[in-house]
RNA sequence: GGACACAUAGCUCAGCGGUAGAGCACUAUCUUGACAUGGUAGGGGUCACAGGUUCAAUCCCUGUUGUGUCCACCA
């Protein structure tokens, strides 16, 4: 017998943990059955499970779970990223506890532990992952340090180095001072910062008095000018190009050039150009030939360069004192022409959180502009797909404008590039050692040494071969051949430059195909009020608790439910506490049938049914199936939630079960049987449909309704391991529906005037049906005692003679439906609510002949709708003089 | 500056060229043998604004306003 409300926490952990080890997730080489492959987002190994991995794990395990039960051999492929950055943060910060950096440690020693740390810490996502309940195949679990991937990192970066699509090159990068390493551009956040712009007077070289006004955000980087620009067309400042400018305080001499960088009307429409330190000076620098000067060291302090241009009281001062002292001197010697506040986007490291400065270093970058440009075909090609559409033209505007990718790290934890340098800096780029240091021997000799390259990899570089380094590539597997190109790749739009596009180049590069068909894009998990998530705001929810709290179907549904394409989902606490009363009242169904004999028989036949409910229930049984598998297919979730929760609550539990009542302990045998094992199958297609949403609520009841217990309940019962509910057109008996749809009309309309007319809902009363035809009355007849029984009446009847005085009266089709209530009604609330519904009528009426009366709308407008409005026109006739009749009688009464 | 979304009931959101939908909230009522985490009924919307296309526009197009996001931008 099933406890009176479903606790969730007791089984989900009983029915995950024998999943799992069924091997039901493991997806099989070597079925026949045709594949379907989406690899998992690797959540970082220092993650812990927050909103938008249980969005972007849900949809994916919905995906899994029906294809499975669609007849497809599923891989869904789970692993974890090794973080880079994250993760060497997370272990340096553990050893700042005990004092010390990972210098002291050295390399080798301090990469040992972060892999300690990874072994003790590092599943805790997975875990996580597990009690949402989903469903990849662990056993094929990859890491992204992992050997296997590791030699695929190696093989991919050495032919690109070969192909000369990875090269070293010294220009300006994002460096990060905290951090210590060159950053991509992408890891670079922007934001919005007051500040001052100062405009600094320049002197002119041999011009007494006469100076230049540049303007500028950050004063003390003229320490490293070398030019100021002023654009060719700019009258003011014509005759000033080619005469030279004494800087301030260094008193280095530098020329005006003419440049169209300088924007006229910016600032003053004169630029300091500072090419070390700022990424449009560089450019304008290597136009004019200019000497770059660096003057910041790795932690952003002024540095001493080499042609000690920097005075020296300013050497390894930080560079916001470093600006407070250009400051002071430039004001001390008249030269601050004046201050404007201004408000501007100061670039962040994402992961350092501090000031990036674009510093000019030697770093290994991608040209991505040639990756890209197949990558770009593919999606114009529809190889891969994007839902919604609209994602491929961020997609394009990306990729159009790609600029070379940094993907050296100067971090320990990583892949360590496989380049090799010999004695006089030639480089070996190797997958081995021993190869660099063959290629090394050959050059030089016996006795070389080589130097590995310290820096590591951006951690993007190696996820960016997943859906093809995770299948055992590059070696030619058998599950190379048969998982890639995957099916289907479920992500939010916030990697999709980061990786997504990454996948796209690399795959195509190395694969010869895109590694996936589709990409769908989900939105990005919000508070109720639509803010972003964030610690320091305290509004994050915790996924962890809503599953304590609610159980994991309820938030999973709750999830499908919002996940509606193209926009941000805004998650409230009352929306899952109102999907777990969902889950509550399909709980309680079954608890119905189950102590009413309504089992599930293995051998049900839906088409042998006699009784026309029953046929309606397996009618719109087969319509919601089929709504279903196509909402699922076309990727809308929230769809396919929709349609399971309305044929469960509005269908099932409200209309069939309370029809069924009467009939399920009737006198009638053979119907109470069939109306029984009727209502058993129906629940149990309906836990088939609703299992991968929810999975443990449904396998749950399944296994009660096959009478089983955890021990004897084994993997061939298992919800998830069966086919999903087909069935075909001749299913769906359209007389069925209409015919219960007339009861349910019946009663409805029964109902609402009864309780508009104030009739107390215990008084069990008289209806009479008037002027009903034949299909009517035998409606009636059929259906007595369900309509009795719903609408609350003591008689029920079809009945020609004239409504009694002081009657209810409403209309369904041809028939007007009366309850006689000579002393109880209200005659004027009644005449009211007459006059109303005929008002309404009127209104329609009018409308429809507007329309039918326009010879534009029956000469232009289509067959069928002319037919339509005529005939709701009928309708709305019949319904108006009925009601008109009704009224008069009342009044005459 | 460029791009992309979005604007529909009190709130959160679906939807759609042919009479506006859901959940929550609200109101009334009901403890009837599955369920008060429930039943029944009800109120509530010029579908942001202005034009256009169409027989017909909340839906398509253009513009305006507002909101959000991404990209670019350290004068």
């Amino acid at each position: 017998m099933l406890d009176k409300t479903f606790e969730s926490k007791d089984v989900e952990k009983k029915h995950y943990e024998l999943w799992e080890k069924s091997g039901a997730f493991t997806a099989d080489v070597n079925s026949n059955k045709a594949p379907y492959c989406i690899p998992m987002p690797p959540p970082n190994v220092t993650g812990s499970l927050h909103m938008g991995h249980a969005l972007n794990t849900t949809i994916q395990d919905i995906i899994s779970r029906f294809e499975r039960m669609q007849g497809r051999d599923v891989l869904w492929q789970p692993g974890t990223d090794h973080a880079g950055i994250a993760t060497q943060m997370v272990v340096e910060r553990l050893l700042a506890e005990e004092k010390k950096t990972r210098h002291d440690l050295g390399r080798e020693k301090f990469l040992e532990r972060v892999w300690q740390w990874k072994e003790e810490s590092g599943n805790t996502i997975t875990g996580q992952l597990r009690r949402l309940g989903a469903t990849p195949d662990w056993s094929r679990e990859r890491f992204t340090m992992d050997d296997g991937l590791n030699k695929a990192v190696n093989k991919v970066f050495v032919q690109l180095f070969k192909e000369n699509l990875i090269y070293k090159d010294k220009r300006l990068v994002n460096w990060d001072p905290k951090l210590h390493t060159a950053i991509s551009d992408l890891e670079v956040e922007p934001r919005e910062t007051k500040g001052n712009m100062w405009h600094l007077k320049y002197p002119i070289k041999g011009m007494a008095d006469a100076f230049i006004v540049i303007a500028t955000t950050r004063p003390e980087t003229m320490l490293g000018d070398t030019a100021v620009a002023v654009h060719p067309d700019d009258d003011r400042y014509k005759d000033l190009v080619g005469k030279m400018v004494v800087l301030p305080i260094t008193g280095r001499e530098i020329p005006i050039v003419a440049d169209s960088y300088a924007d006229p009307e910016k600032g003053s429409g004169a630029v300091k150009i500072t090419p070390a330190h700022d990424f449009n000076d560089f450019e304008v620098g290597k136009r004019h030939n200019l000497p770059m000067i660096s003057i910041l060291d790795k932690d952003a302090k002024i540095a001493g360069p080499e042609g000690a241009n920097v005075p020296a009281a300013y050497v390894g001062m930080d560079r916001f004192d470093a600006r407070k002292k250009v400051l002071e001197e430039i004001e001390a010697l008249g030269l601050l022409e004046k201050v404007e506040s201004h408000m501007y986007q100061v670039p962040y490291g994402d992961r350092g959180g501090v000031v990036i400065e674009p510093l000019l270093t030697d770093q290994w970058y991608v040209d991505a502009k040639t990756l890209a440009q197949p990558a770009i075909k593919a999606v114009d090609e529809g190889k891969t797909k994007f839902v919604p559409a609209n994602w491929s033209k961020t997609y394009y505007e990306w990729m159009n404008n790609i600029q070379p990718w940094c993907i050296s790290r100067q971090i320990w934890w990583g892949h360590q590039i496989p380049a090799w340098y010999g004695p006089d800096n030639s480089v070996f780029v190797a997958e081995t050692e021993a190869e660099a240091y063959a290629q090394a021997k050959a050059k030089f000799g016996n006795d070389v040494t080589l130097e590995r390259d310290p820096d590591v990899l951006d951690t993007w570089f190696s996820s960016a071969l997943w859906p093809f380094s995770t299948l055992g590539w590059p070696e030619n597997t058998a599950e190379v051949k048969r998982y890639y190109p995957a099916e289907t790749l479920v992500t939010g739009f916030d990697i999709l430059f980061f990786w997504v596009a990454r996948m796209m180049m690399m795959g195509i590069h190395f694969m010869g195909d895109v590694p996936f068909k589709t990409v769908y894009i989900h939105a990005l998990v919000r508070d109720e009020k639509g803010q972003k998530m964030s610690k320091s705001k305290g509004n994050v929810i915790d996924p962890l608790k809503i599953i304590d709290e609610y159980g994991a179907d309820a938030l999973r549904f709750t999830l499908t439910a919002l996940a509606a394409q193209g926009r941000d989902v805004k998650l409230s606490p009352a929306r899952v506490e109102g999907y777990r009363n969902f889950a509550t009242k399909l709980w309680n169904a079954s608890r119905f049938c189950e102590m009413n004999g309504c089992t599930l028989k293995l051998d049900f036949k839906p088409d042998s049914v006699k009784q026309t409910i029953n046929k309606w229930i397996i009618s719109e049984l087969a319509t919601v199936s089929r709504q279903t598998a196509e909402a699922l297919k076309a990727y809308k979730f929230n769809e396919a939630a929709m349609h399971l929760y309305h044929f469960t609550w509005g269908t099932f539990c409200d209309w069939y079960i309370e029809f069924t009542k009467p009939l399920i302990t009737g006198a009638d045998e053979s119907v109470k049987q069939e109306t029984r094992d009727t209502t058993g199958w129906v629940l149990d297609q309906l836990l088939l449909l609703l299992n991968p949403i929810m999975p443990y609520l449904t396998e749950e009841l399944h296994m009660h309704l096959l009478g089983k217990t955890e021990a004897s309940h084994d993997k061939a019962d298992w919800l998830q391991s069966k086919a999903w509910p087909e069935f075909s057109e001749k299913t769906i008996d359209k007389a069925a529906q209409e015919e219960m749809n007339w009861v349910v009309r019946l009663i409805s309309e029964i109902r609402s005037v009864r309780s508009d007319m104030n009739v107390p809902a215990a008084a069990q009363i008289k209806m009479l049906l008037q002027g009903a035809n034949d299909t009517s009355k035998q409606r009636l007849k059929t259906y007595n005692d369900i309509i009795k029984r719903l609408a609350r009446l003591s008689e029920a009847e079809a009945n020609d003679v004239a409504a009694p005085k002081g009657s209810l009266q409403m209309v369904i089709d041809e028939a007007s439906i009366v309850l006689p209530l000579a002393d109880v009604v209200d005659i004027k609330l009644e005449s009211a609510r007459l006059q109303k519904e005929i008002e309404k009528a009127n209104a329609n009426i009018e409308r429809i002949n507007k329309m039918l009366n326009n010879p534009a709308f029956l000469a232009k407008a289509p067959e069928e709708v002319v037919v339509e409005q005529t005939e709701s026109r009928t309708e709305a006739e019949n319904l108006k003089s009925k009601l008109t009749q009704a009224l008069r009688q009342l009044e005459a009464a």
